[in-house]
DNA sequence: CTATGGCACGGATT
DNA sequence: AATCCGTGCCATAG
């Protein structure tokens, strides 16, 4: 039903290389796919790339029609519904990975958002001596979603073979660096690090800092009076310190900082880089439609250079092979791309049309979707959605940047529900009575996935919840 | 006895 | 075929 002015016939592969290439093609994410295609320009004297018009009124480039499919929409298309389109956006690319690149100074790269690595080495950059940097940008790369180290110190020490002196040095830079704390092997070394930081602006129970450096055991399993006895303290005492350090330090640097814009996704890597998918209103205003551009990490449509076809027969028989040779790849690596374009075009209009409460108005209304009930909607294999959808990242109107698959999440809308409840409720709601309160609002789940959900969006048990800081 | 986290199982999803 | 997710059961802390 949704396919109404798509033709799909057209664009059938042909051959089973056809077929492979567009699969590999339609599973990589915007660098590689830049990466692909910047190879294959430099390799291949068939293939070119052609920059097209733009469009007058609203300056988009125009890749294969001559009429802006923003500004003058598909006659067919009814008034509501997304233009999707592939959007040649180059100028939109921005180096997300960090490099030597991203140390140049003060250079403008215009992105969306800093990933949570870049954000933190503009800040040390400046102060940091030009050899440290790519230590710095080496040990930033490898932070979890939490904002914690996964390698060691002393890996990285070894791997640049240099003395692990150093590496602190730069670490403990990093760790000053806001989110305070970030870069930490542990949620232990985070704390200290918020303590001691703290320690100019206000002042630090001495307990606390106590607790966090030798009592981290039993202050995660919540054994209060066991912290009591080890400090020889009162209980109340310690309720007090616990009760600062929920509410002025956080064990998870990266969240505090960037869990707007981030799903957690436990194999969430990949989630900071620039879309690849951007959804917008027309010229940012909600009362026109939705418009949703594939991004393309080049400035242009690539094709095959007619004037090589028409070269290869004045070329001896000698070239005239590898000429040959060239432009079928050319020509096979453009129908590739225009199939994955076509393909992910497809899937974008389908799924903003599903999905529209969800763009629209946040992640409570999002609709439970299956990869398998999009593959059957466009008639395609269900394993190619899966491709299409692995790893790529959507920018929605309120400039958010999320995942593609948070579109398929079956329990993205009662997590962010139970994260409403929690907030708004001030009394500590047992895990139980969490259960009853979604049930009213329409969500049958069960206890043990209500106590899930909460350790997911990182929400302490009842016990310890009094006034959670959120930014 | 209640609240919660760990382990593991089954079914759906990829 | 491998993986992820919701859930049930059980142990443990308070």
């Amino acid at each position: 039903m949704f396919q109404t002015h798509f033709q799909t016939q057209s664009l059938r592969p042909l051959t089973t290389a056809h077929l492979a290439q567009t699969m590999t093609l339609l599973s990589l994410t915007i660098d590689e796919l830049k990466e692909q295609i910047d190879k294959e320009l430099s390799s291949n004297p068939a293939l070119e790339l052609k920059e097209e018009r733009r469009c007058p009124t609203c300056h988009r480039l125009l890749p294969e029609r001559t009429v802006c499919p923003v500004c003058s929409r598909p006659q067919n298309a009814a008034p509501d519904e997304p233009v999707v389109f592939v959007s040649p956006r180059e100028d939109f690319y921005t180096s997300t990975h960090v490099t030597d690149d991203c140390l140049a100074d003060e250079q403008d790269y215009s992105p969306v958002s800093d990933d949570l690595p870049t954000f933190v080495l503009r800040q040390i950059a400046p102060e940091l001596q030009v050899e440290d940097r790519k230590l710095a940008a080496y040990i930033l790369a490898h932070l979890d979603e939490d904002g914690l180290l996964t390698i060691k110190p002393v890996e990285v020490a070894m791997y640049y073979h240099i003395p692990l002196s150093r590496v602190e040095n730069v670490r403990k830079m990093i760790q000053r660096a806001e989110p305070v704390g970030v870069g930490s092997v542990s949620t232990q070394e985070a704390l200290l690090v918020q303590i001691e930081t703290l320690k100019d602006t206000m002042i630090v129970p001495d307990l606390a800092r106590l607790i966090v450096s030798s009592g981290m055991h039993s202050l995660s399993h919540r054994q209060y009076a066991e912290l009591a006895r080890q400090f020889d303290v009162a209980v109340k005492q310690v309720q007090l310190a616990v009760k600062f350090i929920s509410e002025n330090l956080n064990p998870f640097p990266g969240r505090s900082h960037w869990g707007d814009m981030r799903q957690p996704s436990s194999s969430g890597v990949e989630v900071y880089r620039r879309p690849d998918i951007i959804i917008s209103h027309l010229n940012d205003d909600p009362a026109n439609p939705l418009v949703v551009e594939i991004v393309m990490p080049v400035c242009g449509t690539l094709h095959v250079n007619p004037l090589f076809r028409d070269a290869i027969h004045l070329a001896t028989d000698e070239n005239k092979d590898a000429m040959r040779n060239d432009y079928d790849r050319a020509s096979l690596f453009v129908k590739c791309m225009q199939q994955r374009n076509h393909t992910m075009t497809r899937m974008m209009f389908c799924l903003v049309v599903m999905q529209k409460d969800f763009i629209l108005n946040g992640e409570k209304h999002l609709k439970p979707v299956t990869r398998v009930s999009i593959s059957k909607d466009l008639e395609v294999h269900e394993s190619t959605i899966s491709r299409a959808v692995s790893g790529k990242t959507v920018q929605l109107p309120n400039k958010k940047i999320v995942p593609l698959s948070s579109f398929f999440d079956r329990s993205l809308n009662v997590r962010t529900i139970l994260k409403d409840i929690i907030t708004q409720e001030d009394k500590p709601l047992s895990d139980s009575e969490l259960v009853e309160l979604l049930a009213k609002k329409g969500f049958e789940v069960a206890r043990r996935t209500v106590a899930k959900y909460r350790s997911m969006e990182g929400i302490l048990p009842a016990h310890l919840r009094r006034s959670i800081s959120r930014a």
